[in-house]
DNA sequence: GGAGAGTCTGAAACTTGTTCTACATTAGCG
DNA sequence: CGCTAATGTAGAACAAGTTTCAGACTCTCC
């Protein structure tokens, strides 16, 4: 079994397959693409982490290993790849039901929590993927990044804004990004009780109130 | 060359040699350990998490690789046990310098950045340590739980309080040790600069006056 | 001073991520 | 239609973490 062509104007195409910038993807490899995404979140939904052995995903999804190692350069891109594809459906399913709480804080609070939910049905593919994410080294940094631009538009989303995010604020978003993925992982490996973890959230979205007014409490 | 006895009570001991229950060790077993650490923190500080390899560690603390997992049960569990020695260090550097401004939250600020320098002199083993720390699963949590612990006594330290830490305050803490990490992390993967995670210590560090009065603001 | 239990060593074996090689297929293009 | 570069495939090869095993060594206890 072969398939699709379509050479790239490059001599040798050094980016991934379906990476941001390479040339669009033809069918059969989209299809390819997909399969290998849901072959790496159902392995990891069962197993975690260290069931999504590579030459598995690959067989699973009918490609060679190399393919797959040309489509995702490592386990990690893999995983955090994978993160992506469920962080957009999680973004599409807030946006058809958002948070209705009354203050900002709140609706980011419950937002989280909804999102800490859906990691509680599946906690094996969450491990796999914040493991991923936090274990990533540069050589990842694109591929966290649009994640991490992913999770920051959906706290934006939950805040509800009239107004740009001020530089206070969008600190503040970046500090409950942080909290939310240390806390994920504190939960994860069983240091940290559902309940703390919803504590410690709705303590650190506490900043987003003390960031809504730019007047800062004075000395 | 072959070594100190002490056999211990139990037939076979399934704790790792040196771990908190276990025997106190014997002299040249406590050398082992340092010399292990040493190399471990040495390797790391020059390459980060991948230059340090099993082989070499073992090889150049002199001791066979068998024995190297005998006392450290796995490559995170001597990363961990890295960190944890280092932030002994940087503890005891701390208590003979404490910080010195004004306020709890800038006295936690000023403690948080100075750590973050010390990070910065040695950027590769802070990479490895906090690689290791993040992608432990439950199988280190006890040691990554002392490594928090020594985090959280650093923080509380820092913040000089009279009275024992009421639970809203022990969650500020949790979340700024949350965001320590997490910033680091980013900082360590590039995609954030020394200047941004300033400013996010700083932003969490406000929790801490927020929550420095007991009375909640009333629902 | 010998038996027993536990520790350390050296080296091979095993696992899984990653790379490489040789060949097959495809399809845009002249 | 055939050329050719890019893509896929199968499978071997390599690297580093981890496991295993047979023996050597060191005490402690009898």
């Amino acid at each position: 079994m072969a398939t699709d062509p379509r050479p790239s104007s490059r001599t040798s195409p050094r980016t991934a397959v379906g990476s941001p910038d390479s040339q669009p993807l033809t069918e059969r490899q989209e299809a390819r693409r997909r399969r290998i995404l849901h072959t790496s979140a159902h392995l990891a939904s069962r197993g975690g982490f260290d069931a999504v052995q590579m030459r598995e995903v690959a067989e699973q999804s009918n490609v060679a290993l190399g393919t797959l190692y040309r489509y995702f350069p490592s386990k990690i891109h893999l995983l955090v790849a994978t993160m992506q594809d469920q962080l957009e459906h999680l973004h599409e399913a807030l946006r058809k039901h958002p948070p209705a709480a009354a203050s900002p804080a709140d609706r980011v609070a419950d937002t989280l929590m909804r999102a800490f939910r859906a990691m509680q049905r599946e906690p094996h593919l969450a491990d796999a993927m914040v493991r991923a994410l936090t274990f990533a080294d540069r050589s990842v940094s694109p591929e966290v990044d649009t994640v991490s631009r992913l999770t920051t538009a959906i706290i934006l989303d939950a805040m509800g804004l009239d107004t740009p995010p001020s530089p206070e604020q969008l600190s503040a978003v970046r500090v409950i990004e942080h909290t939310w993925h240390s806390a994920l992982i504190t939960w994860l490996s069983g240091r940290a009780s559902i309940a703390q973890v919803k504590i410690d959230i709705e303590t650190v979205c506490r900043l987003i109130d003390l960031t809504a007014v730019p007047a800062p409490p004075a000395p």
